[in-house]
DNA sequence: GATGAATGAGAATTCATTCAT
DNA sequence: AATGAATGAATTCTCATTCAT
C-alpha cells in the first residue's frame, strides 16, 4: 500500500486539496453510519457529489479514505491539545482542559471519531501503524496528565487502567449522545465527566 | 423480516439447539473479528465446520445470526445481573455486583459483547426493537441500582449520564483488553471501576 | 496465488471434471481470439453456457484459465509425443513423427496452441514456473531428437539454434493457416516440414 | 475509424513529427511488453514522459497508436528490402539478403516486430486492412525471391508454403532470443537460418 | 500546446442466498 | 439432514477518452 506515502506533501492545483477534504468529510459521514465495510464507493461518491471513479483523482481506494480520516482525528486531537494545555499549570484543570478539548472536538467532528472508534482494527499494515502512532501519542499525552494528578507512589499501571477507563467514559458518548436531542451542552458535559473521573460519583453529588 | 418468530421455539430435532449454539459461537467470533459486513457466510461456515448451505438449516440468514447473537447477550445480562443481586441491599455492593456481572460476562464471552457494542446498529425494524428492548431493559436494571446510591434529590437527567459514563467505562473495555497479556483479572478491575465511579481517581487512590 | 495447488486431486462430484474441461475448451476459444486481455469473463461466460459467477464455481479466476490451458497443452504435447516415438529408432523417422505429432496436435487443438504462443509471458511466478517447466520438457525432447540426427561433433548451440528454427516453422502456422481453407492436410503439412528442415528447400524441390 | 485520414500529411507544429515518433517507440515497448490490451494509456504516457491527455495531440487515440506502428514497420520493411536488393542478382544471394534485412530490422527494432506479430489481430476495418495490404506486399516481395530459388515447375502452393515456413523461422525468434545473454550476432544467424532453409539441417552441418 | 479534472462504461471478483438432489 | 451447484446483484477499481482552462 502507497497510502503513506500519499500523505506527504504533493502539491497539485489549486483547490485539490480543499475538494478532497469535503471527500473525506461525505466519506466520514457515511463510514459513521454504516461502517466501513457497509460503505459502498457509491454511496460516498453521491454523498460527495461526485462520479464514482471521480473519487480515484484525490485518493487511491477506499482503504486510504479510512487512513485519511483516523490519521488526520488523531492528528488533530494532539495538535490541539498541546495548544490547550498552553499556560494551564493547575493538575485538575489540566484535566479539565484535556476533556473539554476530547468531547469539543467529538461533538464537532461526530462522525469522523466514530470511524476512529468503530473501525480502529480495519487498516492494516504501515497503515495501521501510522495511525496507530497518532493514536498512542495522543493517549500518553492524557496518560502524562492523570499521571500528574496523584503523584506520590501511584504506579504507572493503575494511572494506565484509569486513563483507559477514562477514555471510555468520554468515547462511549457516541453511542448514546444524540446531538438534536440531548439537552447537556459539550462544556457542561466536559466538566461532568472530568469530575466523576477526579471525585466519583457519590462525591460529586455532594457539591453539586 | 420474519427473525423474530423464527425465535420462538420450533422444536426440531434433537441436538438442533446444541448445534444451533456453536454455531453462534462461532459465528460471534468472525463478527468480533472482521464485523459485521465484513463477514462472509463462507468463512463463518469455515469457523461452524458446516457446509456454506448448511447454515441455513440452523438459521434464515446472516440478519438472523447477528440478532440472536445480540438478543442472547442481552438477555443473559439480565438474567445473570438479577440472579447476581438477590439478596443484596446495601447499595455500594449492589453496584459493585452488577459490574462484577458486567465484567465477567464480558470476559467470557468477549466477541459476542464485541458484537453488540461495533454492530449496535446494524439490525432493522422489528430485529433492532426487540434487542433494543432487551439492551433497554439491561441499562435501567443498572440505571436504578445508580439513581439509589444518591437517593436525595439527584435528577434522573444526572444519575441517566453518569450510568451511560459507567457503561462507557465497562464496555470500551474490550479495546484495550488483551486477555492474553495483560495481568488484571475480571474481579479486580471490576472492583476497580467501581470504586472510581463511586469515590473518583483521587479519592481511590488515597485508599489504596 | 493457490494456481498451482489447484491442479492437484481434489476429488469432487462426478462429472465436475466434465464441465470444467467444457469451460476450458470454451475459454481457449475466446482467448485465442482476442487474447488474454482482450478476453472478458462476461465473453467467456455466455461461450461456456454458464453464468458469470459460475464460473468461480470451477476455477479461481481468470489466471487460473489460462494456467490450466497452458499447462494441459504443453503436458499433452510431452506425453503423446513419448508416446508416438515408442519403439521408433530411425533419426529421420523420430523426426518426421515429432513434427507429425504436433502439427497434428495444433491442428485439433488450435485455440490453445494459439494461447500458448501468444500469452507465454502473461502468467507469473509460481504458475508460469510451472508451465515453463513443460514447456522446457517438450522443447529438450525435440531437441535431442534434432541432436540425435548429426551426432559427429554438432554443438549443442548449433543444434539448439536448429531446434528453436524448427519451432517457429512449426508454430508459426497458426498465423497463417485457415482451417476452413487450407487445403494441405496436417500431415501433408507435417512431411513438407520435415523435409525442409532436413534437407533445405532446394534439396526438396529436387525431389519432389 | 479515422485512422486512415490521420495519417495523411497534417502540418503541424516543427518537431510535431519528432514527439510523434518518439511516443511511438514508447508504445512499441509498452505494447512488446505487456501487449495492446494489457497496456494503459497511463502507463504509455509515463513511458513517452507526456501528460496522459498529451497524447491526445499526436494521436487519435489507442487504435492508432497501434495503427502506426504496424504500419510503419511493415512499409519500412518493404522499403528496406528493395533497397537491400539492388543490384543483386544472384538467387542465393537475394534469399541470403532479404534475411538478413529481415533480421537486422527485427534486432533493431524488436518492439515493433514483436507487437507486429502478437496483436496482428487486434485492428478492425479500414486500419486493419492498410496494414494488411502493406505486410502482404512484403510477403510477396519475399515470396517471389522464393519463387526465384527453383524456377522450374514449382508449383505457386509449394512456394507459398515455404515462404510461409520461412517467415515462421524467421519471426519466431523474438520468443527465443534474449538480446542481453544471446551470443548469436544478427547477421550470423541471418546466415544459419538462409542456409537452413536453402540445404536443410543435415546438409548445413556438412559444410560448417 | 498542454494538462488536470472528470466521467461513463466495463473490468474481475465476491456476496448471500436458493434449490435440486 | 445436508450439500454442491448455480446465480443475480453488488462490490472495488481501471479504462480510454473528453473538455475547460
Amino acid at each position: 500500500m502507497t497510502v503513506l506515502t500519499l500523505h506527504a506533501e504533493q502539491k497539485r492545483s489549486p483547490g485539490f486539496d480543499d475538494k478532497r477534504l469535503h471527500l473525506l468529510k461525505a466519506t466520514a459521514k457515511v463510514f459513521a453510519d454504516v461502517g466501513y465495510d457497509g460503505a459502498s464507493m457509491r454511496r460516498i461518491a453521491a454523498e460527495a457529489e461526485l462520479s464514482l471513479s471521480g473519487i480515484y483523482h484525490y485518493v487511491s481506494g477506499k482503504e486510504e479514505l479510512l487512513y485519511l480520516i483516523q490519521y488526520h482525528t488523531f492528528d488533530s486531537l494532539v495538535t490541539s491539545l498541546e495548544r490547550c494545555l498552553e499556560g494551564v499549570s493547575d493538575p485538575r484543570e489540566r484535566l479539565a482542559t484535556a476533556v473539554r478539548n476530547h468531547i469539543r472536538h467529538f461533538g464537532e467532528n461526530m462522525h469522523e471519531l466514530k470511524v476512529c472508534a468503530r473501525d480502529l482494527e480495519t487498516l492494516e499494515d504501515e497503515a495501521y501503524e501510522a495511525v496507530r502512532e497518532r493514536r498512542h501519542a495522543y493517549f500518553q499525552a492524557v496518560h502524562q496528565i492523570v499521571g500528574e494528578l496523584a503523584p506520590q507512589g501511584v504506579s504507572t499501571h493503575h494511572s494506565w487502567i484509569a486513563t483507559a477507563n477514562l477514555f471510555g467514559m468520554l468515547n462511549w458518548f457516541y453511542q448514546w449522545y444524540d446531538a438534536g436531542r440531548s439537552k447537556v451542552s459539550f462544556d457542561d458535559l466536559a466538566a461532568e465527566q472530568t469530575a466523576l473521573f477526579l471525585d466519583g460519583y457519590l462525591a460529586k453529588e455532594k457539591t453539586s
